[in-house]
DNA sequence: TTGCAAAACGGGGTGGTCCTCCATATCGTA
DNA sequence: TACGATATGGAGGACCACCCCGTTTTGCAA
């Protein structure tokens, strides 16, 4: 079921019970080489704590990208379901923020997937499944559209903007050893500044004046 | 004195010649490389490239990092240089963010310094010398207690905050094609939250509202 | 100028990575 | 059961970071 993941090989149902099992077995072992090294670990190591060749790892999976995107997927979807429920929400300007940070906070407890959400379709690789960039831009996307038009977020900011700052926060915190409190407070801290005019997100509109008239 | 750059080796008054010539050459290759393939470049291929060989390299510096740090070291040093003219400046606040934006705009001129800056002490390997990391940390502490006084951002920011926000913005465009501009564009974003004005997502209790008095 | 010890050098080795070929083993079916 | 398609993994090539150690260069002092 679930398992349709195979965003990197023929992969469908006439898979092979050995092939299927072997894949199954990478794709754990890669998921405890993740979340201890993150995406930078070695797939030899990966190939030889699954007990397969390397070979093998690398006809399942063709790239390091491809893998780390049938590691995610699960968690991935996990939040394209979250979006959806969210876009339902009657605040669609909190509903954002709150997927945001939903984003941010699996970004900042699985290693490796921020880095991975960033690299969207750029190698041109994609052309055998939908990546989870992809996967979360539309997701992202549909929430941003409805917190527009609710104008509780600034016309001129797009999704890839705002998942370009979450990811890039989560990286940055993944590099420190930085906890997933101070993740999310950096994260809430930037995202402050994506509400037009400072309407709160959870209070009374507060109209923030001239804004940089203070400084 | 300028070239007491070396943050990483006795590196003194007391070099030989050659060594020094070395020392200059490996920075210049490595200037290069870096520039065009960001802070991963290939360190045998920098040797090569600097006529010298790969143990000289790993002599004058003893990590990646190290070499990474040399190579910024002017560049952070201007940095520095920019915030203490800032810090004379009327307006604390914006001068902050003035400065904040350069290093920005550095960063996104400069592949891997996003990346430099971000690498702390982290790993212990700082007693030889001030690290870019603090170098920057202590010249932006000055900018934003300043800004502090004047009420002009958050108090419950610190300066690892922002310049963790600012080289996680440079960081993620630098992974994707993006522009300077817009790296520039999501900086500005995020750091809109920084003013005193926002009302924290998460913080419904926080009444810092009085200091919005106008409208 | 010459001699010499200390300092710096770099070739080559070690052990690691990623990735590919192709002879072999395994699976599913007729 | 037999056979062809499918999957496998070890060996090997190209690359990398990093280190050991015999050799060369330097700077100083005689």
């Amino acid at each position: 079921m679930t398992q349709g993941s195979a965003a990197s090989v023929p992969a469908g149902r006439s898979m092979r019970a050995d092939a299927r099992r072997n894949r199954d077995r990478i794709l754990a072992a890669a998921e405890t080489a993740v979340a201890e090294h993150g995406a930078e670990a070695s797939l030899e190591e990966i190939a030889r704590h699954a007990g397969v060749g390397s070979a093998t790892l690398h006809r399942h999976f063709p790239s390091r990208q491809a893998l780390l995107e049938a590691v995610f997927h699960d968690r991935v979807e996990i939040l394209c379901a979250k979006a959806r429920d969210l876009a339902a929400s009657p605040d669609p300007g909190s509903a954002l923020v709150t997927w945001l940070r939903a984003v941010g906070a699996h970004a900042a407890s699985n290693r490796g997937l921020a880095a991975s959400l960033m690299r969207g379709a750029r190698d041109g690789d994609s052309t055998l499944g939908t990546t989870c960039h992809t996967m979360i831009i539309d997701s992202g996307g549909e929430l941003l559209t409805r917190a527009r038009q609710a104008h509780a977020v600034r016309p001129d900011v797009a999704i890839a903007d705002l998942l370009k700052l979450v990811n890039a926060i989560s990286l940055a915190a993944e590099q420190e050893t930085a906890g997933a409190a101070e993740t999310d407070r950096l994260l809430t801290l930037a995202l402050d500044g994506v509400r037009p005019q400072g309407v709160p997100v959870t209070g009374p509109a507060r109209t923030r004046g001239g804004g940089s008239r203070n400084t």
